[in-house]
RNA sequence: GGUCGCAUAGCUCAGCUGGAUAGAGCACCUGCCUUCUAAGCAGGCGGUCCCAGGUUCGAAUCCUGGUGCGAUCACCA
């Protein structure tokens, strides 16, 4: 058990209990002093084993730095020192280094008590601070794939948590709308397309305009062939092959502002984003405000022309410019070509600063983005510092691992890559397959049925995805599907409904009934309950930590936790037929405690939870 | 080659600021549905924490050097 964080502090402090940690650490100070004379500076706990009796443990090994001695009597005097004089410490057993403190149901109780509202557990109010959370940045010139899935879940998942730490969020996106990718889609298009459209075809429209992205490339790899036959080398090919010029062609036009061209444009990118729109609905994600490519890259331009004047960049003789980042350990890098016009870094420079030109109170911004481009963001941001903003600073690349599949890197024009509409329908199935063999929800109506299948099915995607720390690469494997058993999402959301049949049980015989603190101290409390008790206190910090790290693995990993000792308790501990009437409120409520952390910590994750299943 | 990241059970992953005998799930094996949903519970099997040094009372964790895998070092994005 790390040492709460101060925010945490700050819910305990709200509500009667104080934390026990600090009341221990300052105890244990004053023993040390009293039985020694010695100045302690910090205590060091950790949570308990299972093995050994106890709640919370001091290690003492620390403390032979200013205190002489045995570790062992150490320990001994310090355990007695704390019953005598801390009311929630009832006994204590010293073992090697480590003094095990086992704590009085009263003081777990008074937690549970202090609660009023375990669906805000430990998430903070909004402060004024706000962040920029960035995900999800699709080319428009072809279908979203496995690979923008984590993409997409991940940034949704951080900004989610950021919020709940306490911090204003705003979501975006970047959207890679123009340039020479696009312009093949539509060269391949008004040549070969023959006019069609989504509602000709009846293709999702960024699946139809991905058919085209194909296209282009089978006909350029056949003009390519071509030409080498006729004598060629592979360089001259590449750049002579006619679809190619022409798709230059198209792009110098658009640049140039041609009617036709940016008429056709237009059509093509809203079939895409209307497709896009499908695609994030069905994963259950939004944003706040978009930002096109098209629209920014003229105001990066503007500041290199400034970072020129400023002497942040300097000009080659050749017209290009570029910034020295060698004192920095890095390279020289280009902010803007020869010819004037923006490369990516351009663009990206005036993207943020627009960002906080629009959204004033936005203090730094998060962006995630794959690991392969971990260099250009490290050089991004310091650009950005080198031109002064004050924001610069708080600027942090949600990098992530690449999703690889068994047979390597997905590649969009090789067709090797899994379709995210695909992958959701295939989630969604296997869960429509594993329920109807289950039989357990014959009673829904149609509809009922598949708005559960999806909820599991993408349950199950999700939690896959997000469980795994962000930095770690993943390979997925379409052939072996996802679990839907042990540490996965629909184990999770399987506890969770169970929880609410038990709620509706309680309500219908009017149990549910708020608990009142003098019932909880006629409870006392099973080991299994306690346990869950100990793991439910540890919510706020856990935000704080996934928040502090940008890592949805630690929410996924804490539910999972959570979810495991509760179905311990609910396997062996009677809830409803508890002895007593004290005893069946308190569980009935400690089980609606942790469905309502589920819900909670799900929701961080983007997942949602069934009421039956 | 330079730089960055990763390496833990057969497989997929946890392991917080260094702390006790390194933990889960899947797979395999044993039990448990006439009591609240068995997508569950209880238990078994399974480890040279990539290797070698170093720091420390103590290292999977920190440092150095290797090895392997990945990424990156474009007037691509």
């Amino acid at each position: 058990m790390s040492s709460l964080s101060k925010y945490a502090k700050a819910i305990f402090d709200k509500h009667i209990v104080m934390n026990l940690q600090l009341i221990l650490e300052s105890e244990i100070k004053k023993a040390i002093q009293n039985l020694y004379g010695a100045t302690l500076n910090e205590v060091e706990f950790q949570a308990t084993r299972k093995d050994f009796e106890g709640d919370i443990t001091v290690v003492i090994f620390p403390m032979l730095r200013v205190v002489k001695g045995n570790p062992v009597s150490i320990g001994e005097a310090i355990g007695a020192y704390l019953v005598e004089n801390v009311a929630e410490v009832l006994k204590f057993n010293v073992v090697k280094g480590f003094l095990n403190l086992v704590l009085s149901d009263r003081y777990y109780l008074d937690f549970f008590g202090s609660v009023s509202d375990f669906s805000n557990f430990g998430k903070m109010p909004q402060g004024e601070d706000a962040m920029m959370v960035e995900y999800s940045s699709p080319n428009t010139n072809k279908p979203l794939h496995l690979g923008h899935i984590r993409n997409i879940l991940l940034g949704y998942s951080v900004a989610e948590i950021v919020k709940a730490s306490g911090k204003k969020v705003y979501k975006t996106q970047i959207i890679n709308d123009r340039g020479i990718h696009i312009c093949k889609s539509m060269v391949a298009w008004s040549t070969f397309g023959n006019g069609e459209t989504p509602e000709t075809t009846g293709l999702k429209g960024d699946k139809l305009v991905g058919n085209y992205y194909v296209k282009f490339d089978k006909v350029y790899k056949k003009q390519i062939a071509e030409l080498k036959e006729a004598g060629k080398s592979e360089e001259e090919a590449k750049a002579e092959a006619p679809i190619l010029q022409e798709a230059q062609q198209m792009l110098l036009k658009w640049e140039a502002g041609d009617a036709e061209i940016v008429a056709l444009w237009k059509k093509m990118n809203g079939w895409v984003y209307t497709g896009f729109e499908k695609t994030y609905e069905a994963l259950g994600v939004d944003f706040d405000t978009l930002y096109y490519e098209s629209d920014t890259y003229l105001l990066g331009k503007e500041f290199v022309a400034e970072g020129l004047q400023t002497g942040v960049f300097f000009k080659k003789e050749d017209g290009s410019v570029w910034c020295d980042l060698t004192n920095e350990g890095l390279d020289e890098k280009i902010v803007l070509r020869s010819d004037g016009t923006a490369v990516y870094m351009t663009q990206d420079i005036g993207t943020a600063i627009q960002r906080v030109k629009d959204h004033p109170d936005v203090s730094g911004m998060i962006y995630t983005v794959g690991n392969e481009q971990d260099y250009h963001f490290k050089v991004l941001f310091l650009i950005l510092k080198k031109l002064g903003f004050n924001w610069a600073k708080n600027l942090f690349h949600l990098s992530y691992g690449m999703v690889d599949l068994p047979s390597g890197k997905m590649k969009s024009r090789e067709g090797t890559v899994v379709d995210a509409d695909d992958l959701i329908e295939d989630m969604t199935a296997t869960a429509k397959k594993i329920s109807e063999e289950l039989g357990k929800i014959d009673a829904f109506s149609e509809e009922e049925k598949d708005e559960l299948y999806h909820t599991i099915g993408s349950g199950a995607l999700k939690y896959y995805i997000l469980k795994v720390d962000p930095k770690k690469r993943i390979l997925f494997n379409p052939e072996e599907s996802v679990d839907f058993q042990g540490n996965t999402g629909p184990f999770i959301q399987y506890t969770y409904a169970r929880i609410q049949s038990i709620l509706r049980k309680a309500n219908e015989n009017a149990e549910l009934g708020n608990i009142d603190i003098d019932t909880l101290k006629n409870v006392s409390l099973h080991l299994k309950e306690k346990e869950v008790l100990k793991i439910l206190q540890q919510y706020p910090e856990v935000i704080q930590l996934a928040a502090t790290n940008y890592s949805p693995a630690l929410i996924a990993n804490y539910t999972y936790d959570l979810v495991k000792e509760f179905n311990s308790f609910y396997q062996n501990v009677p809830i409803l037929a508890a002895d007593t009437i004290s005893e069946k409120q308190f569980r009935i409520q400690l089980a609606k405690a942790v469905s309502d952390v589920i819900k909670s910590a799900f929701s961080l994750m983007g997942i949602t939870v069934p009421e039956r299943m």
